[in-house]
DNA sequence: TTTTGATAGTCTATTTTGTAGACCTATGGC
DNA sequence: GCCATAGGTCTACAAAATAGACTATCAAAA
């Protein structure tokens, strides 16, 4: 989480500053899901479906802090707020998209290397 | 975490199951050190810098699970182990190099967004 | 009139994760 | 004999995520 907790004096590196953003889990998902029209806080909510009301918040205020989305809250009852993306938040999807493309194409492999898995013998760790 | 609490009979969502994989803080970094020559265990463990024994250990072992990484044990003493990518994680280093060129290209825009952030205004929501 | 419902969150108690650091194996060097 | 090395594991503690209650406001249902 912290951006480079050694030695790093300069400018955090920016590949670990955007891994860290968007590798935590919800990011990448919340982005995915923000694609095509705007969307209000539960739709994403439904959407996503396993993703807690407070983790939802917290990731769409730091993808909107990183300029990836906006907030629009409209001041009506029972309020109304739109996320979208922004022009950075959409050219991001563009290697995403590559990314779940690879992901398309290469799931089965996983899955297969997952069953024929057999767990390393450490024997030299464990005394018998 | 769970590849998908809700309602979810058929197999997991590809798209869903590569994002827990990679989305976990680590394993994107893990896959970048290891791009180019094997690695071994505390090599990455310093090349990573910030990451924690016991992480780094899970997170090896996932990636070895999934089919991304090999790992292999040389009866030495000490023991030597090094982890090599397979084709498959190689593979996945193409599409992930875009986004790391895009981080690299964006990275600025980013920070600048960080800056000008100014906290969304929540008044309806929190009685004065 | 009181109840219910909807939205977008926040707050809190509990569970899950991650961290730091001690510890384990075997051997070689001093 | 004692320390160092490599690759982990184990444990006690700290940090983070979850579920669910709770907030406000107004409209419609009962």
């Amino acid at each position: 989480m912290p951006l480079s907790k050694s030695l790093n004096f300069e400018q955090p590196c920016p590949i670990r500053d955007v891994l860290d953003r968007i590798g935590d889990q919800w990011s990448l998902l919340v982005l995915h899901s923000l694609q095509g029209e705007p969307r209000r806080f539960n739709e994403l909510l439904r959407e996503i479906g396993d993703i807690s009301k407070q983790m939802l918040s917290k990731t769409l205020k730091r993808l909107e802090q990183d300029g990836f989305v906006t907030r629009t809250l409209y001041a009506e009852v029972p309020p109304r707020v739109e996320y979208a993306l922004t022009e950075l938040g959409s050219s991001f999807l563009v290697p995403m998209q590559q990314l779940v493309d690879w992901a398309k194409a290469n799931h089965g492999g996983i899955v297969e290397a997952r069953q024929t898995y057999t767990p390393a013998d450490n024997s030299w760790q464990q005394p018998r």
